[in-house]
DNA sequence: CCATCAAAAAGTGTATCCACTTATGATCTT
DNA sequence: AAGATCATAAGTGGATACACTTTTTGATGG
């Protein structure tokens, strides 16, 4: 079996991981998962970091039992990679794992929006109001953490409506690549935020008249942008063939929806 | 929280499951993961079915430590609901899931096919050809799990250059899909094979062509067809809009791809 | 006969333990 | 001094132990 790099920065686990505080009668696996997701998007668990399971119990101070559960899920999401009888470690960044997040985001969300927002109430409709507010307009937010959250509940929003299953997925997606956005973020490039404004109004109007065909073909673009903004700081030399064969897709696609 | 049904059939789990034979090098986990997922996608683990820890590590002689990673695997893929403290259950069959699966595949898999068979090799040419063979095309083949496994193998193909972790994605779907395969045609429904063999041959000749918009259309309509005829047999008054949504998009955005 | 409810049985989540695998670092060789 | 060698430390997968939660059971009263 291929030897894995020898690389890997010095344990940092000690100086980041603090105890578990919550409540014992919530799942600590579900509470170490969460812990150390949030950890791992926002780079205080850069790449490459080895999460041995007895340095991330002792650091945590609980059992290597849900820790151990909490690093699957972790690698169902695509974060870690764990080996058989290797220590996990945190996945680096590769332009094909952003190409294939933004794939797969524009073409399900896409799907997802036009039939949400279809049915969507005027509930909802305020609902993403509020969230455009709180969101602002700003070149670079003040809390990145809290902007994403709000960020990454306005896409639920347009996707509520679709199977339980394919949402998991698409916020799991959509948190996947909050994780290349952080590191975009502290590369200093900023052009992010004030243009994802001006999309969102642009969806959120087309939502509030409650046209599919253009949420889907605006979701699409913003999507695409943002993509292609991340890309050029982070890769840019990839040539993203399959992210154009997608926007095409649905584009020349959502044009034609309305006649169904 | 809300009491979960009492319904569910006496245990067949004794019945049912055997001890694990596998080599002990193995990682138990992932053998009891295989295991018991083919026998909720053959059925042999029916809807509802209880799968305690304890008694499944029980039956295949293992303990409840690999017993519960496999249990959790089997909750990523959708296939078993886990809720904190309750016993594990073998999901029912649902509509809803069954067309969003069917949405998400037309979706993706046209998109991965789109950039596979633009790079697809002499030698990928020839396994499809092979597959197709082995395929058949009887009414009902003589081996449905075997059957099944050539099937996925062949889509397998159609996506094989998309990023791993959509194809691993994309399987995960395929093999959901199953277990509404083996429903329907144990419920006696037969159509679909033979259809099946002439629209994979088609599929296959366009690959041979090179023509990856001919592909994404013909794939599109395979999936599409598949989904509504099982979709009749077992949800007859459902709508599937998201499915004719995604099945639009495709085709019209299919027709242009040429062009990029 | 059915509903109620307390106690027993069974089950889950976490901690700890053991056997075997991988990583580390001192020693030896050249 | 660089590289191979091997004993030892550290880590993983799986088994077992235990505290707490849910389910079942069965006695009791209407």
């Amino acid at each position: 079996m291929a030897r894995r790099a020898r690389a890997g920065r010095v344990s940092t686990l000690k100086a980041t991981l603090r105890p578990l505080t919550g409540d014992s009668h919530r799942r600590a696996s579900v509470d170490i998962h969460q812990y150390l997701r949030d950890l791992i998007l926002s780079n205080a668990l850069p790449p490459e970091t080895i999460l041995s399971q007895v340095e991330v119990a002792d650091c945590l101070k609980v059992s290597r039992t849900p820790v151990r559960e909490a690093l699957r899920m972790l690698m169902e999401e695509g974060l870690v990679k764990a080996e058989p009888n290797y220590r996990c470690r945190v996945l680096g960044f590769d332009p094909r794992e952003l190409e294939a997040l933004y794939v797969s985001r524009i073409a399900n969300e896409g799907i997802a929006a036009a039939v949400t927002v279809q049915s969507m109430t005027d509930s909802d409709i305020k609902k993403l109001a509020e969230l455009l507010h709180e969101l602002g307009n700003d070149e670079r937010p003040r809390n990145l953490r809290r902007w994403l959250k709000n960020h990454r509940t306005f896409h639920g929003l347009l996707f509520c409506r679709a199977n339980p299953l394919l949402q998991k997925r698409m916020l799991v997606d959509c948190q996947r690549s909050e994780r290349y956005i952080y590191n975009t973020v502290q590369a200093g490039l900023t052009d992010l935020f004030r243009r994802a404004a001006i999309e969102h109004e642009k969806i959120y109007e087309a939502c509030k008249r409650r046209q599919p065909a253009t949420v889907v073909a605006l979701l699409t673009d913003h999507l695409a942008a943002a993509a292609i903004d991340i890309m050029a700081e982070f890769a840019p030399d990839w040539e993203p063939t399959t992210l154009r064969n997608a926007i095409l897709l649905m584009h020349r696609g959502a044009a034609h929806l309305d006649k169904a």
